[in-house]
DNA sequence: CATGAATGAGCCTTCATTCAT
DNA sequence: AATGAATGAAGGCTCATTCAT
């Protein structure tokens, strides 16, 4: 009787086990890879039985996808963020590049499956993996353009090998004495140098 | 009679059937990934069973290094080929890089085992992996070493920027107009400029 | 509504497979040893396939601790409620020999594992198969103590000296005229007429 | 040319080549069970491929048989020249019984495989390791019928008491103070007071 | 005599998935 | 919403044995 009340102070308790599992997905698939993980070290984290896990996700590529999703979703509402106040056009780079090297350097689970997943891991959803990334990735291509370079190809090679620099910090770096912030502002740096106005 | 006559013509058998099974293996790596790859899968392609694997290979996994140590051979060959005779240092670097690009974005199973296969798909030997890839990528820190820049800390940051750009590559690039040469050439060229007190 | 008597009429399905796979995997121990036994062999015994095996026991070591154990508790129950309400110290020991005979000659399964299973045969887990033999040949002692011998070195020589004897029956008794019971009050006569300052 | 010479002088090649095979597998079988030896190990040990060895023995099983039988020969012997010479039956009976301890509780990885390695082991020759084992066991049934007990039940019983006594050292012996001479003398000493002339 | 190379049957185990309850 | 129980397909690996050379 006290349902309506129930349902208005807090989402159904549903939501609360689904993301609870896509929590677990997250670390295990960030720490451990895809393939790696079984649904059930999933369903152990999250306090349940494997079978259980199929109430809530069709499959474990399903629940890669979710997983997935989400990670975009949250890197992306990060990097909007980043930008947002900042006018002009290459500082609006930098602040991109900076928030971009914090989620591929960052320990957040769901960062790190975009990083350490790979679309092959997943064959069958592979397409949608791809398709996610490049939802993302495709603000680079918007921020390059606004930079005003007047050559096309110029514009792609900037685009293609500044995220190519940027992501390979996942393997080089170690926290220290430098911090994204600086590498993003070096980076930016080097490429405005060859590039802009020169 | 003419024993000595018959193998000095050929190898013995062993090696042949020895290296049949590592083109498999590295095609195989290649094309689906270490993981998703079954003893059986190469085998049958060798024109084997199963079993006969392991008269060569101690495990899958001594299997994988096998190949990986046989790609960076390969790949370590061609890089050294690609350099020799030129003495302008940033005519080496773009020379290398060209090389570099080549194996990166081939066909050829070996090089593409070395950029697919990461050290953590067989925990057991990823530092082996791992140290085989360094022993390659050493030589662009000599390569940058060599261009005469005043800057330790800019040293570092060409020789990381350009190989995280340049293997970036093998996710956007498609054959077509462009070719690698024309990728190497140009962002050696803006390194060139952004660095180069020249 | 009746869920209650139900639940009190019939143990859990869990409890029945499992036993039954234990039962399984003891017949199949006795008849033909540890190690000639396939988990194959046990699965389809109980009806089930061999990966159905592994929901109920971790691995085939898993599976044979568990027949020791429960042959253990069957045995040592045997001999305690042999010698139970029995005072007179070489009558408990006539006794336990009577029950001790009747396990090792026993056709029972779980009893003919503990005999014919050594413990070398499963290396990883022979410790703990060592340690369960003990705690119920342990009893031996103790019965053996309480004759009043009053030399240390013969209470270990009868104990040693009739625990061999015993198990050795297993080797040469055919089901006939003679009956363990006969045995058994033979072979203590034998020690008693031998040790005892009667 | 010189052929005759040669095989004058020492046993053939083959000869040795086989009984390098045979003492590789006695120590094996000793060492790990029957089971848990493959042809490989023994193949190794005796500086072969596991091809060659089906050059001197048909198979596993037969490999076995020939240790068991050079076993029996080995120990029979034993027991034989430890009674030669004596004429006292129970003095007979307590130096057999010395010799069949010093065969149990031996290194001797021939005496120790006729201990270790079941007859049910090998399946397939589990008969004729069982007659071989007969063989040598049928002298105790001679030693103590010299003994001139009156009953046939108690000379049978005094054999099986014995043998299994003895037998059984094999599991609790640890060599120290105590000798397996001592052991012999205990042992029959009981025997010959429970039984003789009492 | 011995080897190199392979066979093939089989082993223990793993794991995503299903489904009645 | 979740569980218990099982499935079934496959996977890496072992090993006695064979046989041309």
């Amino acid at each position: 009787m006290h349902m309506t009340t129930q349902s208005a102070l807090r989402p159904p308790r549903q939501d609360n086990r689904r993301r609870q599992l896509l929590d677990s997905a997250a670390r295990r698939f960030a720490g451990q890879g895809f393939r790696a993980t079984t649904i059930r070290d999933v369903a152990g984290d999250a306090g349940m039985l494997p079978g259980s896990v199929y109430y809530h996700f069709a499959s474990k590529n399903d629940l890669l996808l979710a997983v997935y999703e989400e990670g975009v979703r949250r890197v992306a509402a990060n990097l909007d963020r980043a930008v947002d106040g900042i006018a002009e056009p290459w500082a609006r780079l930098e602040a991109a590049s900076r928030a971009h090297l914090n989620t591929v350097l960052d320990r957040s689970d769901y960062a790190q499956v975009m990083v350490r997943v790979l679309p092959q891991d997943a064959r069958e959803v592979s397409d949608r993996l791809v398709a996610l990334r490049d939802h993302y990735e495709a603000r680079f291509e918007r921020l390059v353009d606004d930079l005003g370079l007047p050559s096309a190809a110029e514009r792609r090679d900037l685009r293609l090998f500044l995220l190519g620099a940027l992501n390979w910090a996942q393997v080089w770096y170690r926290p220290g004495a430098e911090t994204p912030a600086d590498i993003a502002r070096r980076f930016t740096g080097y490429l405005r140098r060859a590039l802009d106005g020169g």
